[in-house]
DNA sequence: AACCGGTTGTGACTGTGATCACACCCAAAA
DNA sequence: TTTTGGGTGTGATCACAGTCACAACCGGTT
């Protein structure tokens, strides 16, 4: 089975994602059918909102395949990306079962494919679910954490460096941990980093010079090795 | 009934509150029942922590008087204030659900009075209630929007004084809308201020001089004046 | 009264990062 | 090949807000 934009279409990817904490994991056998039934599966190309900022919630998406980033900016432009997602991962969730607008944007950084599930039929889901709805719960306050993490490294660290070393630094403990050195693909552009770390372009250029020739990174084609992690936890709480 | 700190005590808390939103009220009676059983009540004196960021949670507090500021803060002693709380908001719901450290600090601003719910007793309850999951779902995602509010204004909005004219704004909404003159009692230091839309109290007290030259405020006793709204929310979006 | 702690106003100085500007690189298209 | 366009490096400039310092203020206590 071949879809477009080169990607595999996956059966069921409701469950696909091996994740210990998946809401929609290990549920009863009845629960398991109905969210079948009421789930639908679709295919993005690369640069597809999934939504917008500011839309009324038509649903979740649950990402199978492909990276998606959240972001939020303002009128003058600005723009500010809180989450880079990828497989696993539920969108959406909280406008949905808040009934607010979207509160920011999802697009896809690269084709992927995601689970559909409306609305409505998702409340109704949780309402004759109950014990699924504890579980969303916990995926809500998991968000909140993430959310108090972020609003820590914006108003707390205060120094561009000081948010660009633990941006690394978070990238560096989610891949593979094979021995001492430590690798990360660097999908992303200047300007994407400088609007996760709420900075300029320019000084994101700056720091990565500056971070090369002090040997605490090192670039070798598109994928960035962390030469000195300890000088760059000592930067993050300086 | 006589408190110290010259508060009355309320005879049931979890409902004097009058709030739309309230998950504790309107349940049915058997829950109602359930919930008065392991709820207990005290009372705290200006400054008293109900909990402290990093430690692990012991349940959620009910605020029923008084006001209390969550707040957050890095090694290095710099504190960042996330929310004022009043009668009727719930804390430390986020952490008691996914079992997680207190992501905050608790602190009341003036005495007041809370019921404790033990995290044990709140999760038991949880399972046994699913319609008051949903609930208590719902008020998590109210919690992530609030989150998110400050992730927009701590990352888009880059001078102090847009920010400052900001928290002006969402006080002024909040406050009795008596006819033109919009009025708030103004029971913050500039340094808690400070805290509020991260930089110094030195940069608050000028802002304040700032906007009072300008005629954007004016300053009556403790109550500050709102007189050119129009114009603050300009500061806003420039 | 005098004293005190916490708070507020304001001046002088300075470092930092945003802004503008331009050169450069590289891969894909023509 | 040349061209184009998105991405990257880096210098020069400058305003803004953080920092330090000190005076003034205000309400409560002794």
């Amino acid at each position: 089975m071949r879809a477009p934009y080169g990607l595999n279409i996956l059966d069921n990817c409701l469950t696909c994602p091996v994740r210990e904490e998946h809401i929609f994991c290990n549920l009863s056998v009845h629960a398991g059918q109905r969210l079948n039934e009421i789930k639908s599966t679709a295919v993005y190309p690369k640069g597809a909102m999934l939504f917008i900022e500011g839309q009324q919630p038509r649903g979740v998406f649950v990402l199978c395949a492909g990276k998606a980033k959240l972001s939020t900016s303002s009128r003058e432009g600005k723009t500010i990306i809180t989450k880079l997602s990828d497989a696993g991962d539920v969108l959406g969730l909280n406008s949905v079962v808040s009934n607010r607008p979207y509160e920011v944007t999802a697009e896809m950084m690269e084709p992927g494919q995601a689970n559909f599930i409306p609305r409505e039929s998702l409340l109704q889901f949780l309402k004759d679910h109950g014990e699924v709805a504890l579980r969303v719960a916990e995926q809500l306050s998991r968000n909140y954490y993430t959310a108090y993490e972020e609003i820590r490294t914006l108003g707390l660290s205060t120094s561009p460096s000081e948010k660009f070393a633990k941006l690394l630094l978070s990238w560096s403990t989610k891949s593979p941990q094979s021995d001492g050195a430590l690798q990360v693909k660097l999908t992303l552009t200047h300007e994407e980093i400088a609007e996760i770390i709420g900075t300029t372009r320019e000084t994101v250029s700056r720091l990565f010079s500056e971070f090369k020739k002090k040997q605490l990174v090192q670039l070798k084609g598109s994928t960035l090795v962390i030469r000195n992690r300890t000088a760059l936890e000592k930067i993050v709480q300086s």
